[in-house]
DNA sequence: TTGAAAGCGATACCAC
DNA sequence: GTGGTATCGCTTTCAA
């Protein structure tokens, strides 16, 4: 293996001279940089990366916090774009990647604490966003460098936070729906807690308002199991069945449709159906699904970068970024 | 950061018993490895992971190849699901895992070299299995630990490889339909060249065989747009429509159910249908699919298991794994 | 603008 | 059984 001091006997200068070379230390002369660059592409020389470490004392990995059960959270393509994303991001500057679920805000904590001592992480993504939330109260306490998938709630100064205008990306969906004459539309979501789902409630009670609709009673709360689900929908749609509904994710969407199809609703004949983050599960459902897009790896991407460029330059500005969304219309929606 | 040297200190020992301790080495009393151990916990001592790799030039760091499209990689939950196998095997020993997708042999020959190199892996998961593997050879010639998931084509004594039984399960599936009351199946796939599929096309025709039905013609061959999936079927469907479909993978089994539904063929009441690798994909179908659960998150834990057993212990004798299957009966393929 | 040398934290060899 | 110490590859002062 080729190392600094190859480089450095070959070039015949000092393994320092070398290393500065390596981060384009300004104070070398353009002379010596040239020729030392080119011996190192003829060496094929890669830096230790261990080496390296050990002496700035980083990791070079950072983590990614998920807050659900763990079986749902890798099962859902959201959460498995949004990590190619970062993977993607972390590639281009070779770091490494460690993702953990917990169920519990408490346990996420204890998760955190622990990653800090145990593998040396130098910065966090954060992906949820919730009103008090201890483990950004904590990360910002120590002071250690994160960004946040989700909204940033109380213009908190310390992170940066990535996310897609929800209120206006569910204002779209359901004004489409609204659009295609639809009165009666519901909204079912499966957790209330989280910013995203206040925000896409938001869009959605606005545009109702706008089309003077009544927002009344059009939240269905459900579970995650599938008979649970049916159950739930059944009873909801005793009553009356609503002419179209929007489900706040589209993992759970997938199994919103599946209960549909127990209950004999036809989509879109018996009813118009859209959901939010578009993948596979939604793409290739039966019929495919109208969805916003919210550019899942994008946000992944984004937030690697970012937290990548808090982790080298701790002090620069944390400015908050948001990725547009996109209407996709499909056949859920497309009564003949 | 409390360091090895602390413990020393504290311990009133040198720090290379402290090494021996962490090692379990034979050869330090148990009243010092008791005492040592101890402090260690009092400490809340954890090694550095860089100034080990450094030392023991390794890097803790498995990679994981697939082959194929980058954006198909990562959106087939099969891909997904072993993957997350492998992470929570590494976790068990402080493993890091580097993922890549290319497309052509040649390319992830590219690389894995560049990978050996760059930044030094101890191991590879190879995601594909092939007789003339160009990447399991060059494994092979520079001694590097690696596990296949996929079958062991030539009897490889240098790796171990992690399967399913495939043949059994096609066998399985394929008489499922058969018993009921089906006698035109056909068989949907989009890429030959893999042995899983050859091992589940024999197990298919084996299952034909035995109820005496005709296998000729029965291999629908298509490519991975859904447009395109629509026509061939189409056309493969207009001089006689089948009975029953078994495609060989869920997520290419999304996008035929999609196909159909354009087709406005209904299933189950038009036609069955089936497949492999059970996922979210396929439970929340609309009907919820009858698939083979091949365990990948499973596949994925003890492919990760093994390399690292290779890894920390090259000369071990290399026994092939075959994880079992199980076929999964839903909605569509019971007709009323 | 460059060089010499100390040191990051852990391991393993050679003594005793 | 245990201790002393060179070593891994790189960065970074301090000197020149």
């Amino acid at each position: 293996m080729v190392t600094i001091k190859d480089i450095a006997r070959k070039a015949g200068v000092a393994p320092s001279t070398v290393s500065r070379v390596i981060q384009d230390h300004k104070g070398i002369s353009t002379a010596t940089k040239e020729k030392i660059r080119l011996i190192m592409d003829e060496m094929d020389y890669r830096p230790n990366v261990s080496a390296r470490n050990l002496v700035l004392n980083s990791s070079h990995t950072i983590a990614m916090i998920l807050k659900s059960e763990a079986h749902d959270a890798y099962e859902n393509p959201f959460n498995n774009a949004v990590y190619n994303g970062v993977v993607e991001a972390c590639r281009e500057d070779g770091y490494s990647i460690i993702s953990t679920t917990k169920n519990t805000e408490r346990e996420i904590l204890e998760e955190v604490k622990s990653l800090i001592r145990l593998r040396q992480v130098d910065g966090f993504i954060v992906m949820f966003s919730k009103t008090g939330n201890k483990v950004t109260e904590y990360l910002t306490s120590v002071g250690l460098p994160f960004v946040v998938v989700g909204k940033d709630v109380n213009q908190n100064n310390d992170a940066i936070y990535i996310d897609n205008d929800n209120i206006t990306a569910a204002y779209q969906l359901t004004q489409l729906l609204i659009d295609k004459g639809m009165r009666d539309i519901r909204v079912i979501n499966d957790d209330e807690g989280f910013t995203v789902a206040k925000d896409r409630m938001k869009g959605f009670k606005d545009a109702l308002r706008d089309n003077e609709l009544d927002s009344d009673e059009c939240i269905i709360q459900v579970g995650s199991e599938l008979e649970e689900i049916r159950d739930t929908l059944n009873e909801a749609f005793n009553s009356k069945q609503p002419e179209g509904i929007i489900t706040f994710d589209g993992f759970l969407h997938a199994k919103v449709l599946a209960a549909l199809y127990e209950l004999q609703i036809r989509v879109p004949d018996d009813m118009l159906t859209a959901t939010f983050n578009d993948s596979p599960l939604t793409q290739f459902a039966s019929p495919p699904q109208t969805t916003v897009d919210i550019h899942s790896a994008d946000i992944g991407r984004e937030a690697g970068r970012a937290l990548i460029g808090l982790i080298q330059e701790p002090n620069k500005l944390k400015c908050n970024i948001t990725l547009p969304t996109q209407v996709i219309e499909r056949q859920s929606t497309r009564k003949e």
